[in-house]
DNA sequence: ACAGCCGATCAATCATAGAC
DNA sequence: TGTCTATGATTGATCGGCTG
């Protein structure tokens, strides 16, 4: 999103070399916050018991949200640390349905206390991915339904 | 522990590193289009080619190489900007630089 | 007017290969 | 043989453009 005509306008004559264009200077908005979030620890609801149900999209991002006990959050950027449970699920509609409806994002938002935005998104990254897998030849057929 | 799940399902995480000359082909095309190092599809694609690589590999390269050049400016970026610039350069001809965007200009 | 989608990209992070 | 750095991949979220 930046780059128009090329080679227009350093910000500087700078002599030797390196330039600065503006493609080095862009900088993306602030992440959001991201949900006010309350700050009550939960405490001992870390997780039922154990490993209760490792889930099968078991994802481990080492220390950050492996423990999560905020169920929810991130740290301080506006980069959400989704749970297991959450990608569990988002993973498992998203098998049914590709596509969301705007009753269907609500219920699913609300259940897994999540943003309708931030579910509209996680479809939108998971379609593109999707995609993207079937291009590179792995996964399986396309298996759309032909309407006639 | 939970760790070890993670390499059942981020399995794919075995990375390779690519070759020295596909490394050398990246870079070049990098360095010697500097003011937009931004390939179209048709040069990803090419790239991909001579590189032996995917075009989502060198979709991820190009994005790794401007954020992490950003994260510099004036390091070793300076010095590799030399190197490529003159490489470019003494190939002339034959990679890129073709007239598309203009040219990195020459100051 | 406008929200959702696409395609590309960003930015932070993960996890490992390779340098030392 | 371990530690530290370079680097490829992943992904929640943003940007601009297009569309119904």
């Amino acid at each position: 999103a930046h780059s128009h005509i090329p080679g227009t306008h350093q910000q500087h004559p700078s002599h030797a070399a390196v330039p600065t264009y503006k493609w080095m200077q862009v900088k993306r908005n602030v992440p959001k916050p991201t949900a006010p979030k309350l700050m009550i620890p939960p405490a001992e609801f870390v997780n039922q018991g154990g490993i209760g149900s490792p889930q099968e999209g078991m994802r481990t991002p080492t220390g950050s949200q492996m423990l999560a006990n905020p169920l929810l959050n991130l740290n301080n950027t506006g980069r959400t640390n989704f749970t297991n449970k959450q990608l569990t699920e988002l993973e498992k509609e998203f098998h049914f349905n590709k596509y969301l409806t705007r009753a269907r994002r609500i219920e699913i938002a609300s259940a897994l206390q999540l943003n309708e935005t931030q579910v509209k998104i996680w479809f939108q990254n998971r379609r593109m991915k999707q995609k993207k897998r079937i291009k590179e030849g792995l996964i399986i057929a396309p298996e759309v339904t032909p309407s006639p | 522990v939970m760790i070890l799940r993670s390499r059942f399902l981020d399995a794919r995480r075995k990375r390779r590193n690519f070759s020295k000359q596909a490394s050398e082909i990246l870079n070049e095309y990098f360095y010697s289009h500097l003011s937009n190092p931004y390939p179209s599809e048709e040069a990803k694609e090419e790239l991909a080619r001579k590189c032996g690589i995917t075009v989502s590999q060198v979709s991820n390269w190009f994005g790794n190489k401007r954020i992490r050049y950003k994260k510099n400016i004036g390091k070793a970026q300076e010095e590799a900007n030399l190197y490529a610039a003159k490489k470019a350069a003494a190939a002339g001809a034959s990679p890129y630089s073709m007239g598309a965007a203009s040219g990195t200009a020459t100051p």
